[in-house]
DNA sequence: CGGTATCCTGTACGATACTG
DNA sequence: CAGTATCGTACAGGATACCG
């Protein structure tokens, strides 16, 4: 993941966001983090059909590009929460547009398809 | 790529757009699209080091999703074009505003690591 | 609760060779 | 020029079982 983003700097800031924050789930996640700190089994059911493996990956690979910070609350049971960065918060907004012109421009198209 | 788009659709509308622009390659293609109608050639050169088989693939999905036109001119040799429609040039200002993001957050936490 | 380990399948993508 | 066909590798991501 972090070649990935490395070989993205090679070509262009664009493809470093998507190498950055394409995956699968990255954007939603960040989504859901806008409103306040989220733990991990929350996070999980308000995301989507994601396995605790991919979402862990991908909650990882945030945390190493400075997107969210990880609070580990030594307790029993365990207690995990997960936070934007001024990173983060700024990466939410994109994905709130990348949501809006989802449903403006893609949305018809596929409602078309589903009709015709 | 459409069954994905479609399985999107049933999380939220952030996931749709992902699974439409967020495949490598494609933002940036829309990017280089924004001055004007580029030829395969030409846009293959500028997008970056990508495969004919992927440019190729991406640009079908595109086209597919109404991002962009695929316009062939009967000619030998062969002559086609690739331009934005309304969809693809709001997709664009998006696709410049994660370049920028990119820029801003992500880039110093990798030259900090080269760094170090 | 918040993960990890293992296995598995599907697909993305590049390299190369070829074509109308 | 603008692709397509074929092959091969890499990795994403789900399912399941298990752990501190």
């Amino acid at each position: 993941m972090r070649n990935k983003v490395r070989s993205a700097f090679e070509v262009c800031p664009i493809e470093v966001g998507v190498a950055v924050a394409g995956g699968d789930w990255k954007l939603t996640i960040v989504s859901k983090l806008v409103a306040g700190p989220l733990r991990f089994g929350r996070l999980q059911r308000e995301a989507g059909p994601v396995s605790a493996k991919t979402l862990t990956r991908q909650l990882r690979a945030l945390e190493d590009d400075g997107i969210l910070i990880r609070t580990v609350y030594p307790e029993v049971p365990p207690h995990v929460t997960y936070e934007l960065t001024e990173s983060g918060a700024a990466l939410a907004e994109i994905a709130e547009e990348l949501g809006d012109w989802s449903e403006r421009y893609i949305r018809p198209v596929y409602d078309r398809e589903d009709a015709g």
